[in-house]
DNA sequence: GCCGTTTTCGGCCCGACTGTTTTCAGTCG
């Protein structure tokens, strides 16, 4: 059990609230908190164990007693009597777009529908349609909705939904009476997996005009809703878009606005309104006289409310506007203080590329040094390395480097961990290497405890500087395996092994809560790409952004230490080094 | 249900759009 597991079940339990018509302060009391415990940096079972869980921000005796039931047995007192009087099946109705607890309890209380298929049968009797708050036309609606929701696919990846906006924003910066255009929500946070695109735009004209415009965009497949500042439309490929406009100069506050996120917001708004101000997209006002103090700019917005800019990719209501306050916000890593690509594929094993048209191509992208880290032999389908493959490509990429200028081409391998934890090649070989990363491909079903081993049995063995995709999930497809992340943290940081971000955009591991918590127990990082072309050298900023979202400044990061200091900790003194 | 350099009780963020209404509740972000 994760803290995302715990999350869930208190998201639960506040749609369930909701539904049964419960004070809305107690509903948002329950996601606030499950909002808590999803971007708690430590273990909230740990919390639980240690009775601990008030420290928690939001988490009061009542949730606290909650979340140990729950921990305890899957289950929690609230969650009982609740079930016991709505249908928790009603929470896949919920998920309807249109439909929100009110609705849902009225068709649950009047035709008796508990689930999704129970509904399906209800609209097709016309017996939706016939209820007060409904019409012949919802009815059609909620029809197209069902079938919608029965081929969802999920939340899309980042790196896909940043580059849908992204084409979408130059559309509609082409347009006529457009000033400024930006991407805002999630996929602005850098959140790993995006559910609907957010586009802002400013207009010295009629911000009708833009709408018009936009909703005849080749991408556009229907509109939703469309109204003068904001319009809503499901794209061809089947991701929602909301457009918003206003004037320019309100470009500042709407931008933060349309942001997000919803606890960033709830928390800034609070703030404000301790201090007499009032927050919206059309600025922050006084909130007597409503007269407009702040909002051309973004930054203007934190400043009205004393506080510096706070980076979008913080703004998940994770203690960002306490930090601000304080004058405790990190100065975060940026794609800037990269010097070097330490994980990356080549021919010898899974890549396409050479490693002199890798080495290239990341000169060309102006890092100053690289590793090439091709996989070991217990990884078949890649075409791994044996000890005696390793050693001469070793001596190719040693031969690269000696003949390339601008840029450090350093030897590697992402050797495996094995099932026992021993890795897939000789300690003598592994310590001949500039630098090594240690990853797990297979035999992901293990307890934790045994996995924790795994992990911690390479850690230890003293020839490994870093673990690739420490939690191994891949992101719409595989859980992170189970496993004790904090004696993880631990022994990298005794063993000075450093955890990787990798920036795969399916993998995004570690994300920004694990990021969060590794540096704030001292361990250090590396971004890296797992390139296994020359275009997959471009996730890098995915990687940074997760990074940035744990918190992490430059001193966390190996490879943003320049060459010099690079070498001086690395290069070829591996074997040397006592762990 | 949570929380407190205004409060241990009385508050709890703000606005757009839709649809069914007859002045606004519900949903969404």
């Amino acid at each position: 059990m994760n803290n995302h597991d715990i999350a869930i079940h208190l998201q639960e339990i506040a749609s369930l609230l909701e539904i049964s018509d419960a004070s809305v302060f107690r509903v948002r009391a329950f996601r606030r908190a499950a909002e808590a415990v999803e971007g708690y940096p430590e273990s909230v079972v740990s919390a639980a164990v240690a009775q601990m869980l008030t420290h928690i921000e939001g988490v009061g005796a009542s949730i606290a007693a909650d979340i140990t039931s729950f921990v305890e047995r899957q289950s929690s007192e609230t969650w009982d009597e609740l079930a016991q009087e709505v249908p928790p099946t009603l929470l896949a109705v919920l998920e309807l777009r249109g439909l929100g607890p009110k609705k849902v309890a009225a068709i649950w209380r009047e035709l008796g529908v508990v689930d999704v298929e129970g509904l399906r049968q209800a609209v097709e009797q016309g017996k939706v349609a016939a209820m007060r708050g409904f019409s012949a036309k919802s009815e059609e609606k909620l029809k197209a909705e069902i079938e919608r929701l029965g081929r969802m696919q999920g939340r899309t990846l980042l790196w896909r939904a940043r580059a849908i906006a992204t084409s979408l924003k130059r559309a509609l910066e082409a347009l006529p009476a457009v000033q400024r255009v930006a991407i805002a929500g999630s996929t602005r946070r850098w959140s790993e997996t995006v559910g609907d695109l957010d586009l802002l735009a400013t207009t010295s004209g009629e911000p009708r005009r833009i709408m018009e415009s936009f909703v005849e965009l080749e991408a556009v497949g229907e509109v939703l809703s469309n109204g003068p500042t904001k319009t809503t439309v499901r794209l061809r490929n089947g991701m929602r878009c909301d457009l918003r406009v206003v004037d320019d100069g309100f470009w500042g506050s709407a931008l933060h606005h349309f942001t997000g996120s919803k606890f960033h917001h709830i928390e800034l708004r609070a703030l404000a309104k301790e201090r007499g101000l009032k927050i919206s997209e059309y600025g922050v006002v006084d909130a007597v006289t409503e007269e407009f103090l702040a909002g051309a700019e973004e930054v203007d917005v934190y400043a009205a409310l004393g506080l510096p800019l706070i980076p979008p990719e913080l703004r998940e209501g994770h203690g960002e506007v306490s930090a601000a306050l304080a004058g405790q916000l990190p100065e975060l890593v940026t794609g800037k203080d990269i010097r070097g690509d330490l994980h990356m594929h080549t021919t010898a094993s899974d890549g396409t590329a050479s490693i002199e048209e890798m080495a290239r191509a990341c000169r060309e992208k102006g890092h100053e040094y690289i590793c090439i880290s091709d996989h070991s032999q217990a990884v078949t389908i890649a075409n791994g390395l044996t000890p005696q493959r390793l050693l001469a490509h070793a001596e190719d990429i040693r031969r690269v480097d000696a003949a390339i200028d601008g840029i450090r081409v350093f030897t590697g391998c992402e050797v495996d961990i094995l099932r026992d934890g021993t890795l897939d090649i000789p300690n003598d070989v592994l310590a001949s290497l500039d630098f090594v990363v240690a990853s797990i491909h297979s035999g992901f079903h293990m307890s934790a405890q045994e996995m924790t081993e795994r992990l911690l049995a390479a850690i230890e063995s003293g020839v490994v500087d870093a673990i690739g995709h420490p939690r191994g999930r891949r992101l719409g497809q595989r859980e992170a395996y189970e496993m004790d992340f904090d004696a993880i943290l631990k022994a990298a940081l005794a063993h000075d092994v450093a955890l990787e971000v990798n920036a795969s955009p399916v993998r995004l591991d570690l994300d920004g809560v694990h990021c969060r918590r590794a540096v704030e127990m001292g361990a250090k990082l590396v971004v890296s790409s797992d390139a296994h072309s020359v275009r997959g050298l471009e996730v890098l900023p995915f990687g940074v952004a997760m990074a940035r979202r744990g918190w992490v400044t430059r001193a966390s990061v190996v490879n943003a230490l320049p060459l010099a200091e690079f070498c001086a900790r690395y290069d070829g003194s591996r074997g040397a080094r006592t762990p």
